[in-house]
DNA sequence: CGAGTTTGACCTGCGC
DNA sequence: GCGCAGGTCAAACTCG
């Protein structure tokens, strides 16, 4: 609620009275929009001067306006009465002149309101387009939300490789990457002795261009580092592991983890301990989970999918550098980072890696309150780095994510939300991020709203819970849910 | 006995 | 073409 108000607020005074009003009569009026709406009225209070500054700007308006609420008007009542003897002429004309200063005056202020308004248009009219991108219409669901991420995807990975990309042959190099590729192998596997290459050249052809096109937004990653002495994080989801391997430069092994919470759940996670301290577990999410989550997991898909959505949408520079490079961006982004008091979280992209991977570092010890570290450098900084959290510790990462909540949430646990504005945190820390950041908000504000109404049938999961560790929440409104994964690098 | 884990073998992609 | 490393499979094993 907290984080969707700062949000509600961010964005209002970001477009201020411009911003479109949310539809208080919305049958799916949540709590939390409740609060999104009062913060939007709010905030429209705070800028009520921007209906005066639309109002057409000609001079007899300001005159009618302007003098009317002002002394101005004893004057010219002064004026006519004087006019009439000539003895007031050279005080006439004095006072015609001081009105013309202050017409004069007004009109320049009306200019600059003027131009104020339009770049507070400009953004919103470039934010309101990457928010639609980022989100789907609230008709079709999570899997159109899903669709409309792999496009974005798979513009960012035009955009990272154009010509490999084109170049490519569909179902050559990614072929395997898909979980759904695994899934088919699943479906279509017969007996388990039957030969893997032979079932690949049977459905190849097929799917291969099926595959292809829902690759890109597959091949996102979310990767969170957090200490925990456990050996995997609780995250709400039910995990088989199917796989362990030693990986080269880590004496700890890495194992493999597939959802089972689902017959053909897709998604899949690897964990792993870093070598230098083995204390920090790196979880790594791939693939979107394709039936209904508890709260608690819940919380994780939402951060996967903000996450997700940040880094699908910042890898789509251009637009985003440039609505970065509008003023009101500018201010917005820093009225970010003030609402993000734990910027110690650090979340990085990673273009050298097989896939679009974002990381949240969650090691590093919250620092409350700190006003954020100066901007970093822009997108060139792709490298391997922190990521985003994994909700799915045991107690001590749940602990872990303690430390990282808002102190004013000390009630009940809100873990998604809570979550959701650690991921923001993590990103809000990095300038490169912050167009990124647009898009979460919007998928969780305005997003968000729809995930919350498309994911309806997706709370009687929240019935479900069961066993998930301690972040588990029955009173947790649900969140978004379309899961994006982790991974780890 | 069913569900989950372990572990060696296998498959695939990639770099040289 | 070969070797390496990552990822997956599935039989064997463990546990409740």
């Amino acid at each position: 609620m907290e984080e969707h108000s700062q949000d509600g607020r961010e964005i209002a005074f970001l477009h201020s009275g411009d911003f479109p009003q949310r539809d208080s009569t919305s049958k799916d009026h949540q709590p939390n929009e409740c609060s999104v709406e009062q913060h939007h009225k709010s905030s429209i209070k705070e800028v009520d001067f921007f209906p005066v500054k639309s109002q057409p700007y000609d001079l007899g308006h300001m005159r009618a306006t302007t003098v009317g609420s002002s002394g101005l008007n004893d004057e010219l009542v002064l004026m006519n009465s004087r006019t009439s003897s000539d003895d007031g002429d050279d005080k006439t004309k004095t006072q015609i002149s001081r009105l013309r200063l202050e017409l004069e005056r007004l009109h320049e202020e009306n200019h600059k309101l003027k131009h104020l308004l339009n770049e507070i248009s400009e953004s919103y009219n470039d934010l309101q387009s990457r928010v639609l991108l980022a989100r789907p219409t609230q008709v079709e669901g999570l899997q159109q939300h899903e669709d409309i991420l792999q496009v974005i995807s798979s513009k960012a990975l035009e955009d990272r490789k154009p010509t490999d990309m084109n170049n490519e042959v569909p179902g050559t190099t990614l072929k395997r990457r898909s979980p759904d590729d695994v899934d088919d192998r699943d479906l279509h596997r017969g007996s388990p002795k039957t030969p893997r290459l032979e079932q690949n050249k049977s459905t190849n052809h097929d799917e291969q261009q099926n595959h292809h096109d829902q690759l890109p937004f597959r091949k996102a990653r979310v990767s969170v580092r957090a200490r925990c002495d456990a050996t995997t994080v609780n995250d709400g989801c039910q995990w088989r592991k199917y796989g362990q391997k030693m990986a080269k430069g880590n004496p700890c092994p890495r194992a493999y983890y597939r959802c089972t919470m689902a017959v053909g759940c897709p998604v899949r996670k690897q964990v792993q301990r870093c070598a230098e301290d083995t204390t920090i577990l790196t979880t790594t999410y791939e693939g979107n989970h394709n039936h209904p989550l508890p709260p608690s997991a819940t919380a994780m898909a939402a951060t996967t999918s903000a996450a997700a959505a940040m880094l699908l949408s910042g890898s789509t520079t251009s637009n985003l550098q440039q609505t970065l490079s509008t003023p009101s961006a500018m201010s917005s982004s820093s009225s970010l980072y003030q609402n993000f008091p734990y910027t110690s979280t650090i979340a990085t992209l990673s273009a050298t890696a097989p896939f679009p991977t974002i990381t949240l570092d969650l090691t590093n010890p919250p620092r409350p309150l700190q006003p954020p570290p100066p901007p970093p450098h822009f997108m060139s900084q792709y490298g391997p780095g922190p990521y985003l959290t994994n909700a799915n510790q045991t107690r001590s990462i749940n602990d872990n994510y303690q430390q990282l909540l808002l102190p004013n949430l000390s009630g009940p646990q809100v873990p998604p939300r809570d979550m959701v504005e650690t991921v923001r945190a993590a990103i809000a820390t990095d300038p490169n991020f912050t167009a990124a950041l647009a898009a979460a908000i919007s998928n969780i504000i305005g997003g968000g709203n729809d995930n919350i109404n498309n994911n309806n049938n997706n709370n009687e999961n929240n019935k479900v819970d069961a066993k998930s560790g301690g972040s588990s929440n029955g009173d947790s409104p649900p969140l978004p849910q379309s899961c994006t994964t982790f991974s780890t690098t």
